[in-house]
DNA sequence: CCCTACCCTTAAACTATCTTAAGGCTATTT
DNA sequence: AAATAGCCTTAAGATAGTTTAAGGGTAGGG
């Protein structure tokens, strides 16, 4: 069953015991979710804590022409959802959207808090989790405002192999900050060089 | 005492009974920092989470051509800390200096993963705290990828009023990524506009 | 299995931002 | 109080990235 693969996910930091173990999995969803599928649009409050067993999603805001621009990928194994929305119960400004088809497990604002207080080394994980999400993110914005767009694209090449080569490049361009156009500049540089 | 306002930063969060007061107090450091003085640089491991009783600090990297690069500041309030190389123990690509006279606290990694298993609350505290840093990062993530300098200047000024006043302007066009040079530029358009 | 929608590329003209250089002003340090 | 270092501005020339337009390739959904 799916939802093992979450629990063997939190193994991976911490003990669960058996009841536990069910304490969780009683409090989770599961989703078949189709490409091109949102399970969060802008205005719209993000209710859920999403864990993804298999596939790919994009984050994104639109600008004020119309433009998408990704904020964050999640592959299998990794979290996605509007954080600021999810404790604010305010409407998200971003996208939350199924590049390929996919299996997300959910879990619910009010199931989440009650897990906390149930099981209180759960704080100490997700602390961990965002922890780390948070040294990502401050990778990319010292990326963003230090290099070129050649050395962005070389960085998330290094830095997400696999992901680089799911992900069309349109993707990757409007994660990059940039034009397709000039992404595929870009390559024809690097290939000829 | 300075180590009261940290308590009462924690008390805003969760109450605290006096021996847990006591315990937090007790691994507590207090030091004051001169204007220009870096409490990390980049090759050394990061130490210590920080916190802001007094001041103004920022997170700086250094590009290849010597370029400084401001990813976030921290005044009064705020913690500022490497994560990455706190938690990891590998030396931090950063620098963490005084931008005014500042009195800062600081928490040891040994003491704080004490406090940790001490205080089991304090997990679910720092885990709110990253999660708001995390929020505020995507936005600016966000804005980077999708807005002019101009509308990125506008919003600093929106979303940070206190610092936009503190902070010379050469720090401010780090942090949004332009030259000086081109931040006085903006700054006269929008003047004459 | 075909059709449509999406994806990738190229190139030319345009725009945002950087670089360099120079002058005056302000505030710290000695 | 003088000296020095940092800060802000202006402007001209250079470069990185965008826009528009157009053609061909590919894949997924009906």
């Amino acid at each position: 069953m799916e939802t093992q693969l979450l629990i063997d996910y939190f193994l991976t930091y911490l003990p669960f015991n058996e009841e536990e173990q069910q304490l969780i999995v009683s409090k989770t969803i599961i989703r078949n979710i189709k490409r091109r599928q949102m399970i969060l649009q802008e205005g719209f409050v993000c209710k859920h804590y999403t864990f993804v067993i298999k596939g790919c999603f994009k984050m994104y805001g639109i600008d004020n022409k119309g433009t998408e621009h990704n904020i964050q990928f999640a592959a299998e194994n990794d979290w996605i959802t509007d954080i600021g929305s999810f404790h604010s119960s305010k409407p998200s400004k971003l996208f939350l959207e199924a590049i390929e088809p996919s299996v997300i497990i959910q879990i619910e604002k009010n199931d989440l808090y009650f897990l906390y207080l149930s099981i209180p080394k759960l704080d100490r994980i997700f602390k961990v989790i965002i922890e780390n999400k948070y040294v990502e993110l401050q990778n990319h914005v010292l990326q963003n405002i230090s290099s070129t767009a050649q050395e962005r694209y070389l960085t998330f090449l290094e830095q997400y192999p696999t992901l680089a080569l799911r992900l069309p490049n349109t993707q990757i361009a409007s994660y990059l900050g940039i034009t397709p156009e000039f992404l595929s500049k870009i390559r024809k540089d690097l290939a000829t060089k």
